[in-house]
DNA sequence: TGCTAAGCGAGACGGTACGTCCCGTCTTAAT
DNA sequence: ATTAAGACGGGACGTACCGTCTCGCTTAGCA
């Protein structure tokens, strides 16, 4: 939100919120192409002018309130390195079915223009989550329970993104069943035997660069 | 694109490619938030209702030129497992390049209303680079390199969602070295010890509900 | 009105006339100062960008539902002069009630500034019931009622004027003996004895500037 | 201006002066219509509540300041009849051009719906100079001058309507020489014949009723 | 002398109406 | 029935200015 000047008559805390909300009610009804600030303005009993000097820009407006909406992320401590790896995925389904990709891909295209809006997306809606995954996953290597050269910051990526991924194209679920087998298959691997192949891939292409190691 | 009837006046065909040539030039120079049916006809020598005759809306346009411009997505065979995956991954960032986060975004939100929207997108954009990957896991799993149990499609999907989100939110590069890592990380998992996290899982919660088996 | 191209979608005429009504109707009801275009576009069931594809601003829109309320402005020929001047001064009054002072105000102020605007408010305005008036003391002088020496363009400045200031100003009223009153004065003078009062005001000031002959 | 309470600090009469200063230089400089309390607070090295507290309105402010720029009217005694009637007129133009149409119109037409308006700019601005004229026609009435069934007050009306008539239409101008022909035309009539007019419009129309008489 | 009430500069506030952009559609006349 | 051409009806935009309010302080008259 805007910064408030020390002086002059003090913004009306109640436009703030009744905005962020009248935002979320019209995101859930009409979806964030047909969301108009004409209309958030109506619902929250105020006018544009109130909105613009808030935020700046629909899209920062629409930021601000999914920020309020997902609130802080946590991953509980189930005691289960695995069920843990579990608690994350759901970490991040429960964080993006609060955002709906409707509103998710838009909002990325404007951040592509636009550095300001890119960093107070990662800084409210991208981090919070996958700080907390992090730190399931920190647990679990102090824990002993992950490989020593495990690249954490790799598999809070490879979680999220597969998250992020089913939700937007729509071509798989996200269930319980689903996400057993994702960790099933990060923790595990999915090579019958990864030594081998790795000599393998060194014999036959001796001079090329191999960034597998 | 729109049905033609028989009788009457011929389309013009020059002109249809002549928009779709527009449509990328246009999405590449000034985004997808600033294309403008009216520029594109512009840029093409024609006016909107011709384009708006052959395609029923700026999406469907849009879809149709980043169909022409990704063309087939293929995976080559290097006679390695490891590196055939290495492989896959670049099948997915050089389709991705070509779309651009920028164009993904608005359109998949517009595909969430619009189911045609959906499938035309899946058939055209969506499909090809995945088959591409499938293909080769299924020869590397015909060589016996991937394990019995390997969910190939969730592998399919491990793959192009790291890529994709990377890709929407910046935060992480597609560099060969950071491919490789995903690589390594993937084929021999990242648990020290899944047996036996498996079984101290089952003991803490007997009655529960188990999906990682 | 704006000029129309003789190509493209031609103009609904039914927008032209809801407008000029809806106009009329507003400046009835909410006085010029209060009349919005947003008012009168709603009111003729329209938009804005329809009104001013029309009329460039409100100050010619009302300029036109004026022009369209006064019509034609026509003194009745009675037979007998005084009857006739008397009738000239209806026509201004019938005139000036269809306009308004609330409104005549604010646009007479406007053409301060805007030539155009000012010629058409002219045209459309003031000269048809001066034309009238005119027309009428023409008919007053070929039937030798009026003196060689009468200004009659003079005579119809002193009727017109008198109507737009009572109107203005409301300080008295233009009932048939008022109207009666002035014609008594403009006809007959006011003077006991105006060719002495001519040469007492030469003798008095010799080298002077003698305006009234 | 809005009375003061007695308690509580003073208001700074310098505030007062400055702010009516710079009201009559922003109406000369922009015109009514852009005058902004910001730029006369601005102007007035204060800030618009100080200006609202003093005047509750733009038009109470400009009636002010035109008020105090007029000052006192007055025609002088020539001592010639028809050279006071002349210097009468000349009462009006000066009180006129001090004012200007730009600022007379929105004025009179804002008088339209505030009664209290309208008293004031009577008081201020209207009766001053008709009061000095009315003073001179009373003077040559004592002298015998004017015909004894003269209407004074009518002569009042018309002198100065005919004044703010050109100038608010601006269709003829008000020098010496038009003056001049104005006051003939008063004076000394227009009819050739008026009681011959006047027994023809009575026996052309019997019953009728005749207001010229 | 301390209290109180109003004025002060400063400046943002809530809100009305503006004039514009661009959309997707429609009409015309010709092919 | 299509074409090129171009204006149309309309939804939403972001802004300018309005008149009001709050702030923190100053200034006088009253107690």
């Amino acid at each position: 939100m805007t910064v408030v000047s020390r002086t002059g008559r003090p913004r009306d805390p109640h436009i703030d919120t009744a905005v962020l909300k009248a935002t979320l009610a019209v995101l859930d009804e009409s979806g964030y192409a047909r969301l108009t600030i004409d209309e958030v303005a109506r619902r929250a009993g105020t006018t544009k002018p109130a909105v613009y000097r808030r935020w700046p820009s629909r899209q920062q407006l629409v930021l601000a309130a999914l920020g309020l909406r997902l609130g802080g992320a946590r991953a509980r401590d189930t005691g289960c390195t695995l069920c843990d790896v579990d608690e994350c995925l759901r970490v991040f389904v429960r964080a993006f079915r609060r955002i709906s990709p409707e509103v998710l891909g838009p909002l990325l295209a404007d951040c592509a223009n636009d550095a300001q809006l890119q960093r107070a997306f990662m800084t409210m809606l991208f981090d919070p989550p996958r700080a907390a995954v992090r730190h399931t996953l920190d647990r679990a290597y102090e824990k002993g329970d992950l490989r020593e050269d495990a690249d954490r910051e790799l598999v809070v990526d490879l979680l999220g993104s597969l998250i992020y991924y089913r939700a937007l194209f729509r071509h798989a679920g996200t269930s319980d069943q689903e996400i057993g087998r994702t960790v099933k298959a990060l923790m595990q691997g999915i090579a019958t035997d990864y030594p081998r192949l790795l000599a393998h891939s060194r014999a036959m292409s001796a001079g090329r660069h191999h960034p597998h190691c």
